[in-house]
RNA sequence: GGAGGGGUUCCCGAGCGGCCAAAGGGGGCAGACUGUAAAUCUGUUAUCUGACGAUUUCGAUGGUUCGAAUCCAUCCCCCUCCA
């Protein structure tokens, strides 16, 4: 038996974008769905209870972090990263890819593979698709990231035709190094800059691969809305109907929406963890930074529209004055509702679709949210 | 009573004749953040002006000097030690 399956419930007359169910070992979630970050093996500042609390169904870690610290033998001898951090729902674990790019200035890369130092104590490490594969059959993520290059924008489109090609070969390597196919689902990861007939080459040669699921990778890297609106318009036609579509990355409100409008099921980002951390909510009539003077006063919650736990209990002054003072409820209590909002934007989402109005959705969530239409 | 040290822009604190509206922290204010080297980073923080620039600041008052937060005099506070 596969490790994973697509199962397609509706696609929305009005959109075309897709409700469907995915299956995996740990369990069922429906798409399109927003998984929250959880590098190091924990979604900051929430607990696995918490996570649940908001119906969060499928979590993110990672590959790269999770090898430097604290091992991928440690997490086996764990049990498995389910178990090392008490989270029985599905995970997803990125490869490393992202890191080639987040860490440019820390690596080297050759057809083998990428040569890493260690962000935290400077060592030596060599990346090669099958490593990749043995970390993450360690790790037993349900679905696993092969290993890409997520090159920077702007890139010349010989380079990224180049890199494309190159992270084809390694989807091919990794591939034939997964052996735990019954267990963890591997994606091959769609590249290409933001060249339509790159995008297109990188998701035929892909598809020939047949993978269990597609990532679209290299995006929200920079560039311009429209081009990676463009990038998913001639990508996802590519991709097979039965196989989920993962769009790498992305977890803005309208980027969410626009990606479900554009055949997208998945969707990850840390920017609800991490601008919540530094201050900034998202909520029903857009976004607010919380830590601002005039919400100093303001004893109203966070969001009235949100029935989270920080909206149910807290003020803007109160959630203010923590963020000031430095205390971790702060940002707990922002990251909170940020995830929160996000999944409930994605429930919002998948009503629509079953509804067959998710246009007329994005033009009210939009015009609330300030938006431009 | 004697000996010494000090009072700097919201706070701490550097500066010790011009390059000083005054380093560096902190605090305040504002912004950014999209497969997490992030509870991080950036900008700003005397007044007036869109800007050039102008004006008032370094305990107080007077003075020396082309020019003073920086030198001198007097005064007012604070701290340490001795009696």
């Amino acid at each position: 038996m596969a490790a994973l399956k697509y199962e397609l419930i509706k696609k929305c007359k009005q959109t075309g974008a897709r409700l469907g169910v995915v299956h995996t070992p740990h369990g069922s979630f429906e798409t399109p769905v927003f998984m929250p970050v959880g590098t190091q093996a924990t979604v900051k500042g929430m607990t696995p209870d918490e996570l649940k609390e908001i119906d969060a169904k499928i979590i993110l870690s990672n590959t790269y972090h999770l090898y430097m610290r604290p091992g991928n033998e440690l997490v086996r001898e764990a049990g498995g990263l389910h178990s090392f951090m008490h989270w029985d729902r599905p995970i997803l674990t990125d490869s490393g890819g992202f890191q080639v790019f987040s860490l440019s200035d820390l690596r080297n890369i050759t057809e083998e593979g990428v040569t890493f130092k260690s962000h935290i104590d400077g060592s030596k490490h060599v990346f090669t698709p099958e490593l990749v594969m043995k970390i993450q059959n360690d790790l037993g993520s349900d679905i696993i990231m092969s290993f890409d290059e997520c090159i920077p924008y702007p890139a010349d489109h010989d380079y990224a035709k180049k890199s494309l090609e190159r992270t084809t070969r390694w989807a091919k390597r990794c591939k034939e190094a997964h052996k735990n196919t019954e267990k963890q689902a591997l994606f091959g990861i769609v590249q290409g800059s933001v060249y339509k007939d790159l995008r297109e080459q990188s998701a035929r040669e892909l598809v020939e691969l047949d993978f269990p699921g597609y990532s679209i990778g290299g995006l929200s890297v920079g560039e311009p809305a429209e081009d990676m609106y463009k990038m998913l318009e001639c990508t996802v036609p590519l991709l097979p109907e039965d196989r989920p579509r993962y769009l790498m990355g992305v977890g803005s409100p309208d980027y969410l929406i626009e990606g479900a409008i554009r055949g997208i099921d998945m969707f990850d980002c840390v920017l609800p963890t991490r601008i919540g951390r530094n201050g900034t909510v998202m909520t029903s009539r857009g976004r607010i930074i919380a830590r601002d003077a005039k919400y100093a006063r303001d004893f109203s919650p966070l969001d009235p529209e949100c029935d989270c736990y920080a909206c149910r209990n807290y003020t803007r002054a109160y959630i203010r004055h923590l963020l000031k003072a430095q205390e971790v409820l702060g940002i707990r209590l922002t990251t909170w509702h940020n995830l929160k909002f996000l999944l409930d934007l994605m429930k919002k989402v998948r009503q629509a679709i079953m509804d067959d109005r998710l246009g007329d959705f994005r033009n009210e969530f939009f015009a609330a949210y300030g938006y431009k239409l």
